[in-house]
DNA sequence: CCGGATCCCACACGATACTG
DNA sequence: CAGTATCGTGTGGGATCCGG
């Protein structure tokens, strides 16, 4: 496993923040997109193949028509995801990972992947926490 | 580069939205608590050294004292970060980040470098939306 | 089938003042 | 120095109805 030191994968660090204003900050920019309810979701169904609005609707069944078409949109405005229309009828729309897009969720896939490898330690850090802060 | 497809990275995706309720999905659990708006800058910052609660203040020139305190509550909470108080006078506070945290930050840094180097791209992708919308 | 338009609320977040 | 308490606001997000 991979255990270098993030300092020489990160390229600049504390200069993100004070230097940078939140506008041109790289890390805010970005990270504030993905980091919204549904979109790594959405990200991780689209990574496998591309699927249709309906279709997402049903993959995800706890989200919005509202928040799946925001949701889409924002993606698709940052280029991760690209927007087919088929002119059948009735009409149907089909949204994929674009190369950016791809590219991105390389890495944001080992987040993922974290995740579920971690949850337990996770949940398991919360619990003593509550604990111990009604204990003190 | 690893260019690897993230199927075989991810042990399960679309099981993680419809087949589990949203508490106990740990992408939803798990990216829910570091999406914040300050949470990647604090890992970020905590991953270079152990920083006092001034410092991170000075760092991030624009958060508010209360995000300071709620972020590290929540990053300490999920265990990521821990909290040393040294009885001084006048007393100070040392966070630093767990070994769950780093564990954490080695993937959660690939995002954010990608996100410094793909930020040009992603901001023409949305400058190129926005002015096709304005066309159509 | 794929959304847009509207209303509404909960909560993330900010500003300010105050305490050990 | 390192917070807590209180109040106010912007926006992410849900429910519902409407349109192509």
């Amino acid at each position: 496993m991979d255990q270098r030191t993030p300092a020489d994968l990160l390229p600049a660090t504390t200069e993100c923040m004070s230097e940078w204003n939140a506008d041109n900050c790289p890390v805010r920019d970005v990270m504030s997109h993905i980091a919204g309810k549904w979109s790594t979701l959405i990200l991780l169904a689209l990574s496998e193949r591309p699927y249709r609005f309906g279709e997402l609707r049903r993959l995800v069944p706890d989200i919005s028509q509202r928040m799946l078409t925001q949701t889409l949109r924002d993606l698709q405005r940052d280029g991760y995801v690209a927007r087919v229309v088929f002119p059948t009828k009735p009409p149907s729309v089909e949204y994929s990972m674009t190369p950016l897009g791809r590219s991105l969720f390389a890495p944001l896939s080992r987040v993922m992947r974290w995740a579920t490898e971690n949850h337990e330690a996770v949940r398991a850090a919360r619990l003593a926490f509550d604990q111990t802060e009604l204990a003190g």
